[in-house]
DNA sequence: AAAGATTGTTATAAAATGACGAACAATATC
DNA sequence: GATATTGTTCGTCATTTTATAACAATCTTT
């Protein structure tokens, strides 16, 4: 239990197994990639266990080793923020911030702005934003702060709410007079849709229930894009209300279904929860809850 | 910010603040106390700032040490368990694992039976309980398990519903007859009163609220010594209602107030999330709550 | 108040560990 | 099948870590 931990062996291998190659690693590390692979099959037998399949050409996590990189490089990550940490200015912020965002609306005109005025009043800081990526290991990411869309699975995550998101379903009012009369949502199997990466429509009224499986009509992964669809009279689009509140206002759009259940997502800003200790962090994710209340 | 880690710095350092002293860190370790005393300076070195006050006598964290230390730990629990996942057997299941439960019939009665039946059914595996210690810190404990009562404020652990308690008043029913009639929670302050550790009693009936606060009667810290004193007609006890179940259904004890709002207390199951991936503990937590469960 | 014991620090030498470069074996690419 | 690239092995060297012992500072004891 109290069994010795081999240090260099794990940064090691995290290395190796963070950039796929003992070359890379070495590099990466500024070392030479002899003296990983000794550390890595030290490591190996320090553990009784095989962490990874080594064909000269070909690497491979093994199952354990694929859990124990996962383990090992959080610690490795919690060890450089405890640093982070303990060096950090009390007084004025400063370091490094990597945040990732939803694109679109969202991440450009919601969440940008106010990255932009917090880097200015902070000089030390420095913000790196990216938008989303399909698929964002939080705990074991490079990032500090996520803003994501949905329920947060994970519990150790450090999960604040940013924003509620309305779904709302419109269309143009040409469309809607030039088109059989739209009162429920059944009545959407005889219409073009303009659909995202979100297939199947679900609709609630109290207790009754419908859905759709959205199979043809317009499709483009793209908020904008959906919206001109639906300025264009192409058909009915199915949208975050951020998209489109200020359309419907203007008359431009018109809500569908407003008489059925709201459907609402929540979006939150996200972060591990070793990071969220950091001063810089906190006060940028204060700063964005802040911001986006107003 | 990639700093380099100073491993051997940083076990020393956690040695040292786990033990509060050189002299035992030193013996644990196997290692001399000069050689972690270099290690801690040089580890001060590298992060440019004061982990410890030390006068030849008194070893003290600074507030940045204080912080370090909590941060630095957890990481290195992380990585000794991530090399128990590792090597842990994934068929039969072996290990230790320490539990922490509140005292009381819930730990003697409820806790301990399963934990018993649990470790006669794994042979491999080695259970350590210990009731309840005033404050255990879960995040850096020494524990895998920890039955707690109340709400978990900490939302980085694992916390999982065991059971529901209520809470009940009770008296015995020779009590109530040579007393004067109590019908609601204000009747208390002529009564006699046995508490424990909770001094204010709070009631709830809609929007009604009631508080009394408890200054004299009989006081002892122990579920089992208030319930035997309410069977004694010594007047009326707020207890869980494990203790009472019994009672109240066999006419020896009668409860009070049933007609205001029940209160209900969770009885969780905590696990720092890094244990909580380890075969043995999610075994064990499955086990317990399936058993409470019955 | 002074001696004694215990603590953390320093200094120096010995041991262990890590690091590098070159030669090597294996494999994917052309 | 030749070539380039990858990971491994080996011998050597540099660095780090460790231990022993002497030392200074403090608390305890008498």
């Amino acid at each position: 239990m109290t069994n010795n931990i081999y240090w260099t062996g794990i940064r090691a291998f995290v290395a190796v197994a963070e950039h796929g190659s003992f070359t890379l690693a070495a590099e990466a590390l500024g070392s030479s990639k002899a003296s990983l692979s000794q550390q890595v099959t030290n490591l190996e037998k320090n553990l009784g266990i095989q962490l990874l399949y080594r064909t000269t050409r070909q690497l491979r996590l093994t199952p354990q080793g694929e859990g124990y990189f996962k383990r090992a490089q959080a610690a490795v990550i919690q060890l450089q923020t405890a640093a982070d940490w303990a060096t950090q200015d009390a007084q004025a912020l400063s370091g490094d911030i990597r945040v990732n965002s939803v694109g679109g609306v969202i991440g450009e005109e919601l969440i940008a702005p106010l990255l932009i005025k917090f880097q200015q009043q902070h000089t030390g800081i420095n913000i790196q934003l990216d938008f989303s990526s399909p698929k964002v290991d939080l705990l074991n990411s490079e990032y500090d702060l996520v803003v994501r869309m949905g329920a947060m699975p994970d519990s150790t995550l450090v999960a604040r709410p940013l924003k509620t998101i309305t779904t709302r379903y419109v269309a143009s009012p040409e469309y809607i007079k030039t088109h059989e009369a739209i009162s429920q949502p059944d009545d959407l199997k005889n219409q073009s849709l303009i659909y995202g990466s979100i297939r199947e429509w679900r609709f609630s009224k109290g207790k009754k229930i419908s859905s759709i499986n959205v199979q043809q009509g317009f499709h483009i992964s793209n908020g904008r894009v959906m919206r001109e669809a639906a300025l264009a009279g192409l058909g009915i689009a199915r949208l975050a209300d951020i998209y489109v509140t200020e359309d419907l206002n203007q008359g431009l759009l018109i809500e569908l279904f407003s008489d059925w259940d709201i459907h609402q997502t929540p979006l939150h800003l996200v972060c591990p929860p070793a990071r969220y200790q950091l001063n810089r962090v906190r006060a940028l994710s204060d700063w964005l809850i802040n911001g986006v209340a107003q």
